[in-house]
Formats: C-alpha cells, sequence, structure tokens
DNA sequence: CAGCTTATGTCAGTCTTATTGACTTTCCAA
DNA sequence: TTGGAAAGTCAATAAGACTGACATAAGCTG
C-alpha cells in the first residue's frame, strides 16, 4: 500500500511515519469504541460500565481491587458503576471464600446477555478489519499493540489470556 | 509468539482471538496516551488540548469546522479548547482569505514548543514499539488499524497523509 | 488478645470533557 | 435580497474521573 516496512527499509522511523501511526490509532480507536458506545446510548449505561462487564466476564470471580488495577481507576470511580450493575442485576458480589474482606464478582445471566450483545458488535468490526488485512497484518498489529503497553499493563494482557485461553 | 496468524491459519478469527485483540487495544491505548497525559498534568491542558494542537500542527490553516469534525466532537466543546489555547498564545486565528467567515487555525511559536514536547513523549514511545516488532509488524498494524475505522475517518486520515507527507 | 494492615464501601467536593439547545454576528451565494 | 453556512457564545446537564476523609470488617502478627 504505502512505502511503510516493505522489507528492510531503515526509514521506517521518521517523524511522519510515527505521526502517521499516532494518527491511526487515534482514528481506530475512535471506531473501536463506536459501536458499543452506539449500543449503551439511551441505556443508563455508558464506557465505564462496558469496560467493567468486559472484564468481569473475562476474569469471573476477579476482585474489586484486581478490577480497579486492570481498568485503571479509583476505588469510588470504579464503586459508582459497580453498585448500578449490582442495583439493576447485571453483576452479583459475593464474599470471598478464603478471604472474606474480598468480593468476588461475577455477571449475571442478564449481566452475560449485555455482554454478548456489546461484544458482539466490537467483535463484529474487529473481524472484519481482521480479515480485510489477513492473518500476517494480525500477527504484527498484536506484536505493535504489546510492545506500546506499559509494563505492568502488558502482565496483566498476558494474565488475562492464561485464565481465558 | 502465538499461534496467531501463522501463515494459514483459518482459525485466527475466533472469538477468543478476537476477544485478545480487544483487550490489546484497551491496553496499549493506554499506554499510548500515558506519556502526554503526564506531561499535561500540572499544566491547565488535558487531553482535549493536546489533540487540537496535534492536527493544528498537522494541518496548519485549517479551519474550525474541519478540526470540529477530524475530533468527532461539537462545535462548544471545541471552542472553549480553542478559547484558551488562543488567550495563552498558543493558537493564532486569522480570518479566512477567500472566505471571510471562516477562521484559519495556526500553532504560534510557543503553541509548535508545546506540540514537540508532547509528540516527542508519544513518539518515542511509538518508535520503540515499532522498532521492538519491525517493519513487518508495523505495516500489518497499519493495515489492521486502518481497517479499523469507520470509512469517513479513513478519508480524513487519508486526506492528511497526503498534505502532510 | 491487641494492634496494624488490607479490602471494600461510601460521602463530599471538584475537574475535564463532552452533550443539547438557543441565539447572534458575519458573510457568501443564488 | 434573502437563505444558509461558519463561527462564537451562553446556559444547563451529564459521564467519568479525581482527591480526601472516614467507616467497617476481617486477616495477620507479635
Amino acid at each position: 500500500m504505502s512505502d511503510v516496512g516493505t522489507g528492510e527499509n531503515l526509514l521506517f522511523l521518521t517523524d511522519e511515519q510515527l505521526r502517521q501511526g499516532i494518527e491511526a490509532m487515534f482514528f481506530a480507536y475512535r471506531g473501536f469504541t463506536a459501536d458499543p458506545d452506539r449500543i449503551l446510548t439511551g441505556m443508563a449505561y455508558g464506557r465505564a460500565h462496558h469496560r467493567a462487564i468486559h472484564f468481569i466476564n473475562r476474569a469471573p470471580g476477579t476482585t474489586v481491587n484486581n478490577l480497579l488495577i486492570l481498568l485503571g481507576v479509583t476505588k469510588q470511580s470504579l464503586n459508582r458503576v459497580l453498585r448500578t450493575l449490582i442495583e439493576d442485576g447485571l453483576v452479583e458480589s459475593r464474599v470471598g471464600v478464603s478471604d472474606k474482606r474480598e468480593r468476588n464478582l461475577y455477571l449475571t445471566d442478564a449481566g452475560q446477555e449485555l455482554e454478548r450483545k456489546l461484544s458482539d458488535a466490537q467483535r463484529a468490526r474487529m473481524r472484519a478489519a481482521y480479515r480485510a488485512a489477513g492473518p500476517q497484518a494480525v500477527a504484527g498489529f498484536r506484536q505493535v499493540l504489546e510492545a506500546m503497553m506499559d509494563p505492568e499493563m502488558r502482565r496483566k494482557y498476558h494474565a488475562l489470556r492464561e485464565s481465558g485461553a
């Protein structure tokens, strides 16, 4: 397509190339969040609820503290979101088994239903992009994204893959 | 690394693979914005100011309306940001030449200085990620991101490349 | 057991970014 | 000349985040 990374091109790290990468991230992230955002508009929920639901689904039984770190928000901020989800019967909070101070979080059936609805939309876009770009491009995509993460988040990302795979 | 896209693997579009892509986007975007956010903390500016500065630098002389569409925000929202940047002498607003209703936006020297400071940080991370992943991965990264954009934003993205290259 | 620490929850106040709606001024163009 | 477009502004509102302070329950350690 362009001259980016055609083989051994040593100039692929010019400022211009990097700026284009920055803009690509910006515009792509807009697309990435657009579909679930549209679904959530009209419901009483926003992107923060989506994120909480996603990770509770992904790591069932996770504690509040773990979710806090995963999402990179404060306790107070998460609590507001979590409270409404629990009140609305989408999330269940069970007292920890080994440590009764902890709360283990699970999606209820209704929670799982919303999760599927949201992730269906997001995965459809992801799937279309993956198909259009091809397997080799997907591998590169994942490599660059991973290299862009903060080390701590990269660990969290890998931990999810191990439990979820 | 993993089994993602090793050649002709036809199963690379499983839900699990797509979920991992979604999470990779989430965590990577956090890293992507972390450095400029850190710099802006303490200044009177936020991420919205960064975005405005970025695109004014990228497309000098752009109109308010064009910037609106580029950033995907409302006039009122942009105006608040733009006003402070103009008041603080980082952005200059000149009456349009051919159409006097329009305002053409430019960075002042001070504006360019801040732009460089912010983009240096962001590009450094981008550069490190590109280096770690290699040219071929970068090409794939760009392909997938582009496929993920809404068509209208893809056009805007290309328009920037033409003017900026 | 006493005291420290951890995990969670909550209240109050603030900030940034964004929204919708209404209205004005300026000015281009049919 | 009149309609509509570009920009700017005011007001009210919302989501999502923050800090700081405080409370409760429960685990851990001496």
